[in-house]
This record gives C-alpha cells, structure tokens and sequence, in this order.
DNA sequence: TTAGATGCAAACGATTTGCGCGGAA
DNA sequence: TTCCGCGCAAATCGTTTGCATCTAA
C-alpha cells in the first residue's frame, strides 16, 4: 500500500514530464492501474471499485490514450472486442488465453523474444520496439 | 495460378469436412485469401478486386467467423479496430508493426515460441493452442 | 425436400469527437 | 488568466443478429 503510493506519485512524475496536469481523473486510472494483476478494458476502469472518482468513458478514453502514447499505459489485444491495458512499469508478462471462455492467465515464463527485439530493432531500424505475445487454446474446463 | 486452384480445391475439401457448404461466397472469400500474403480485414476481404463474387458483409462475417472456429483461417489482432484474418495453411508468420502509421511487415524469422508452445500445451493442458507474435515500434519513416 | 447460407436492415458495443464549462498551472 | 482536461451527448465504425428468401446436398 505504501509501496502502491509512492509507485503512485513516480508514476505521476512521468505523467507531467509527458505532459499531462496532474487531475483527479488521472489520479484514480493510475491508481486503479496498480490495483489490478490483470490488463483491463476502458470499460473495467471506469467500472472499477477501485476507482475513487467517477470518470467519464469518454475522459478514461482520453487519459489512457494519452498514457499509451507516451508509452506510459501498454495496450494488448487478446482477441476480444475491448482492447486491454496494463502499466508498462510492471514486468513484461505474457499470457495464455481460452478461445471459447476468454479466460486469461499470466505465463509465468521468461520472455523467450527479448534479445530477439533487440535484433529485429537493430535490422529494421525501428525504434521503442515492444513485442505482444499471447498463446490460444481452449481449457481444461472448456474441452468438456 | 495452378497452385492456387489446387489449394482452393483442399481448402474446400476442410470446409466440407467441417460442415461447409460450396458455396460460391466461401469459394470466393478463400480465393481473396489466397490471393493476399498479408491478412485481411472483413472489410478489405468483402472490397477485394480479387473477390469474384459480391458478398453481403454480413455473409463475409459469418463465413469467416465460421473458418476461423474450424481453425482453417486464424484471427490477429494487430492494434487497429477491426480485426484481421489468414489462412491458417500459409505457414505461420510473426509481425513488425508501426504504431504511428499501422504499417505491417512479415518477419522473416524462424518463429521462436514453437517448442515454447508444446511445454505450455502440456503443463496446462490446453488444446489446439496457437499463439499470436507481434512487434511494435515506430518505423524508420514515421521517426521524423 | 430441407437444413443451412445469403442479403437486407436493424441492433449493438466500443470507441471517437465536438463543444462549452471548470480547474490546474 | 489561460489553456488543458472534463462531462455530456452525438457520431462512427466494426461487428453481430433477426428474418425472409434462396440454394447446396
């Protein structure tokens, strides 16, 4: 908790340094970010218990938007409807996702493509190179 | 052009294994498939010069939708709204993406996850699984 | 003949944007 | 004070679905 807050105001020293004013609305995403072991949709933000102001969709839009560009906020995927988000701050995680529940769990595996990264960025000449890496199946519960 | 007749022919084949109907929407979104080396949005799919046959987007949806649960064609989520598409034949193909201006280019790489996808098979004991690779970055042309 | 496929049109859901007010710098 | 961020509401866009008709098997 302790730890959360001052994760908390290192991440909104990054905000500002982007740019962003230092709002309320901005305030409780990030801490609903940290709150959560698990990527979130736009939706689950503005939804989350954790989330001590009300926000509007469109303003939780905005603020993680913004996050994203300045590569603050990391978007994933998966192949549901709702893009998720997770702070990039945390570890990189890859994860394995049911095809017909939609279930997720966090793989607990060294990332297997960092030096990769660095070779395709070096080949290619593109900069900020990350990578996404998911796994589909259908579960245990799900073949019966 | 042989080839492809051939291949169309064998995709049929999967297809009626599958509960397919030949239907000349299916022969035609598989020949756009065929056509392209880059996946497809249903949007492109339904607009492509290649697609012989005029499709309702609604039937391109629902054919797709239908492959893609038969595991004939493979879904990707790239970062854009709509989703893309590919044959689930071609061999299986990692990608570098631009996030400013969307641009895809085919990585042309051993895939690394391979073996990575049996351990994870077999200590979670999921099926069929699949898994999706992408890189993103800002290319060499969007860095000015 | 008949179950499955298609077109049309409407519903849906997740963004995405315009605008006028309010608050951070 | 000034400009950015916010809520509200409307527009967009990519699906997604209901239904009547058509067609492959």
């Amino acid at each position: 908790m302790h730890q959360s807050s001052v994760n908390l105001e290192a991440l909104l020293d990054s905000c500002a340094e982007a740019g962003l004013r230092r709002t309320n609305a901005l305030r409780a995403c990030l801490k609903v970010f940290l709150a959560s072991d698990q990527p979130l949709t736009l939706q689950e933000i503005g939804a989350s218990p954790e989330l001590d102001v009300d926000c509007d969709p469109a303003t939780v839009y905005r603020l993680v938007t913004r996050l994203e560009e300045h590569r603050i906020v990391r978007r994933i995927g998966f192949h549901s409807r709702a893009a998720h988000y997770c702070l990039r701050e945390s570890a990189h995680q890859d994860y394995l996702i049911c095809r017909d529940c939609g279930s997720v769990e966090i793989l607990d595996i060294a990332c297997p493509v960092e030096h990769l990264e660095k070779q395709i960025a070096s080949e290619s000449g593109f900069k900020d190179l990350d990578h996404e890496l998911e796994f589909y199946g259908r579960c245990v519960t799900c073949q019966s």
